[in-house]
DNA sequence: AAATATTTTTGATAAATATCATGTTGTCGC
DNA sequence: GCGACAACATGATATTTATCAAAAATATTT
C-alpha cells in the first residue's frame, strides 16, 4: 500500500520533508558552505497552520515571501466582479506557491487552503539579502521558476483540450504525475479539489464533472470515493489527452 | 492614425527597438557600467530572419539562449499522437520565448514564425557566464520569469472561462493589451493566427471561431478585415471576460 | 491577370454540454 | 447517534458547440 498523495497536519508520516520539497533547493543548495545553509534555515518562516477555507493571501495584497506547501493542499482562484471564483491552480506537498507575484510585489490570485495545511515561507528581504552574497540562491530561483513556467505551459495545453473528458483526463493524469515526483503514489491520489473547484478550473459545469467522473467509474478507468481516486488504466487516460504526457522529470525526445 | 501591432521585416517603423522590448532589461540593465552594456550587445545573436511557417524550435530540442520577438510574431504549439497542432501560445514584438527550457535546457514546445520575423537571442552560455560576476543580470532574470509565469495565470484563467465567446474575448483583450504595453494601438490589433489557430488555442471548432468573430462584428463590438481586427467596444468584451481585467502593467487593488 | 490553393464564412444537422429539478450521500456540530 | 447542511449524483430538457457540406473570400502561384 502506497501513501496517498496528501495528508493531514496531523498525519506527520506523509508531510513532505525538506528533502522532497521543490523548495529545498533554495533553502538547503547542495554546494552551499554548512553555515550558509544554517542561515538559509534560520529564515525559513513557518506561518500558521492553514485550516479549510482559511485564505494564505489575496489578489492584491503585498507578497511577504515565496511559500512551499509541506503539508495539505492549497488552490488559487480569481474572483469576478460578480464573486464568482474560477480556480486557477492547485498546489501538492513540495510545490511553490507565487512566484508569479515577484516582478511587481502583489499577488494576483486568492490562495485558499482546501483542507488543514502547512506551510514554508522564505520571506522576499531575506531572498534578496542573501542573494547578494550567494548568487547561487538566485541560479535556483531562476530554475524553480522556469520549471514552474513549464508547468504552466502543461496547464494551457490541457485547459485547450477540446471535451470535457480529455480535460477531466488531464487534469487526473496532471496531479498523478505531480503526486509520483514527489514520492507518492502516481495511481491512488487525492484530489481535494471540490467537484465544483474542478469544474471552474476546467470551464465546465459541476454536473458534467460529476457525470464524467461515473462514466471513467464505469469503464473502469478509474475508482474513487469522495476525493479519493485510484487511477486503474493510464492507457486510457492519456488517450483522451492524445498524447503520452511528456512529463517535466522525463526528457521529450526530438 | 496609430501603428498596426505586428510588423512585416521590412517595415522598419513598426520594428520595436531595444527600448520598448521586455528584453532590455538583460540586454541593458540601467544601472550596469557602460563597458558591461557593451559587452551584453556584444553578445546579443541575431539567428537568421524566419518566414512564415518556419520552426525556431521544436518540442525536445536543446535550448540554445533566450529568444526575444523584435519584429514579426510567433506561436508556440505542441504535436499530439495524430499530429494535431494544439496552440499554446503567441508571442509579439518584445515578448520572451523560450524561458520555460531555462530547468532542463530542452524545449517543451514547437516555434514556429506566423510572418517574416526577425528575433534576438541571448545565448545561454553567455548569460551564466556574465552572471557571474554581475547578479544583477539574474535579478532581471528572475523579473522577467515572474512576470511571465504572471501572464500564464492569466492565460490559464481565461481558458477556463466557461463559453466560447469569453474566451475569444478574453484573447482579444490579451492581445489588445500586450500590444498597448509596447507602445502599439490598443484598438487596432493584427492578430496573425489562422481562425484555426485560434480555435485550437481555446479548445473549439473553427466554425465557432468564425461565427463569434462574425456575432462581435453584427453587435459593433469588434470590426476586422481578415487578420486585422478593430476593437469598437471594450466594455462588451470586458463584460464578456467577466471583470476588468487586472492587467499586469496596472497593480491591482485589494 | 488567371488559375490554384488556402482560409474563412455560412447553413443544416448531430452531438456535447449546460441548466433545472430532485434525490442521495457525506460531513460537521452537538 | 441525530439533525442540519453541504457536496455529489442523476434524470429530463434546453442551449451551445461540433461536425459535415459547400460556398465565398483571400492569398499564392503561374
Amino acid at each position: 500500500m502506497t501513501r496517498a498523495c496528501q495528508a493531514k497536519i496531523s498525519d506527520i508520516a506523509t508531510q513532505i520533508s525538506c528533502l522532497q520539497c521543490s523548495i529545498n533547493t533554495i533553502c538547503f543548495p547542495s554546494g552551499l558552505d554548512l553555515d550558509i545553509r544554517d542561515e538559509l534555515y534560520n529564515i525559513l518562516n513557518h506561518p500558521p497552520p492553514l485550516e479549510r477555507g482559511d485564505l494564505l493571501f489575496r489578489t492584491g495584497a503585498t507578497m511577504k515571501g515565496i511559500y512551499a506547501v509541506r503539508s495539505g493542499a492549497i488552490k488559487t482562484y480569481i474572483t469576478d466582479e460578480n464573486g464568482q471564483e474560477q480556480v486557477t491552480g492547485y498546489y501538492l506537498p513540495g510545490e511553490l506557491l507565487g512566484l508569479g507575484a515577484i516582478h511587481n510585489g502583489r499577488h494576483f490570485q486568492n490562495a485558499e487552503a482546501l483542507e488543514s495545511s502547512y506551510l514554508c515561507m522564505i520571506p522576499v528581504n531575506d531572498i534578496n539579502r542573501l542573494s547578494k552574497s550567494h548568487p547561487q540562491i538566485q541560479e535556483q530561483l531562476i530554475h524553480l521558476l522556469s520549471k514552474q513556467l513549464q508547468n504552466h505551459h502543461k496547464m494551457v495545453w490541457h485547459l485547450g483540450l477540446k471535451n470535457a473528458t480529455s480535460r477531466v483526463a488531464a487534469l487526473l493524469l496532471n496531479c498523478s504525475e505531480r503526486c509520483h515526483a514527489r514520492g507518492f503514489s502516481a495511481s491512488e491520489i487525492k484530489l481535494n479539489l471540490s467537484r465544483q473547484d474542478i469544474a471552474s478550473h476546467l470551464g465546465l459545469a459541476v454536473e458534467t464533472v460529476s457525470r464524467i467522473f461515473g462514466q471513467l467509474k464505469k469503464e473502469n478507468v478509474i475508482t474513487f470515493k469522495g476525493r479519493q481516486i485510484d487511477i486503474l488504466d493510464f492507457d486510457t487516460l492519456n488517450q483522451h489527452v492524445g498524447t503520452k504526457m511528456a512529463t517535466t522529470e522525463k526528457i521529450p525526445r526530438i
